[in-house]
DNA sequence: CGGCTGATGATCT
DNA sequence: GATCATCAGCCGG
């Protein structure tokens, strides 16, 4: 591609569905793009899960804090936190103003910028780039400073509508909880190498 | 392939 | 002081 604009096109927030779980079934297959300063970064996402209202995994569920309080902007901004002194994670806000509740992004299959990636991540296999949370979240640049962005608007960061349609969605238990592990939260693009977690989880 | 473990720091109690 | 929506590296089968 050269410097024209990235021809994916944008997400409209009408368009989401409003439940969480729904929107994170819906958003396998589509795109997230980081407008970076080194050039655009892209990627179908692949692998997602939903930690809707009430849940008591979800970091809305306590409360709003500094640290959470874009999950309880209105569906469609970004929610980025650091965790294990390591990793950021992406996630997308899922409710209404105020209500808290949110969509990780577990995992994309690189589409464009994927040489930048692989300087970012230190890595040459494809499928080692996004393939987890914090992996994904690297490969992608992500850091504190794109907490709170509407993914819904122009920007450094947003959400688009993919040019391929996503294949047979699975779903599973979600990964690395230690409360509510048992909910069937996590899904997936079925035999897609991108995706994270065991083969018993990929069925 | 699956299972285990240490690293690492922000956040909240 | 505990917990944590993880990962890379190592080990055994």
């Amino acid at each position: 591609m050269t410097s024209s604009r990235p021809p994916w096109r944008r997400l409209r927030r009408g368009e989401i569905p409003k439940d969480t779980v729904e929107f994170a079934r819906w958003l396998i297959g589509k795109v997230v793009v980081h407008e970076h300063a080194a050039g655009v970064l892209a990627g179908r996402i692949v692998e997602t899960e939903a930690y809707p209202p009430g849940d008591p995994a979800c970091h809305a569920y306590l409360g709003k804090t500094a640290r959470n309080a874009s999950l309880f902007r209105e569906r469609g901004h970004c929610y980025v936190y650091f965790i294990y002194g390591t990793w950021f994670m992406l996630n997308v806000a899922s409710a209404a103003e105020g209500e808290g509740a949110g969509v990780l992004l577990r995992a994309v299959e690189p589409l464009h910028g994927i040489d930048i990636m692989q300087d970012l991540r230190a890595v040459s296999r494809l499928t080692d780039l996004a393939r987890g949370p914090g992996r994904l979240a690297q490969a992608f640049a992500i850091e504190r400073g794109l907490d709170g962005i509407d993914m819904c608007k122009r920007g450094r960061l947003w959400l688009a509508h993919g040019t391929q349609p996503a294949g047979e969605i699975g779903c599973s238990v979600r990964i690395g909880l230690s409360k509510a592990a048992d909910q069937p939260w996590r899904f997936y693009e079925r035999g897609n190498p991108h995706v994270s977690g065991t083969k018993r989880l990929n069925v």
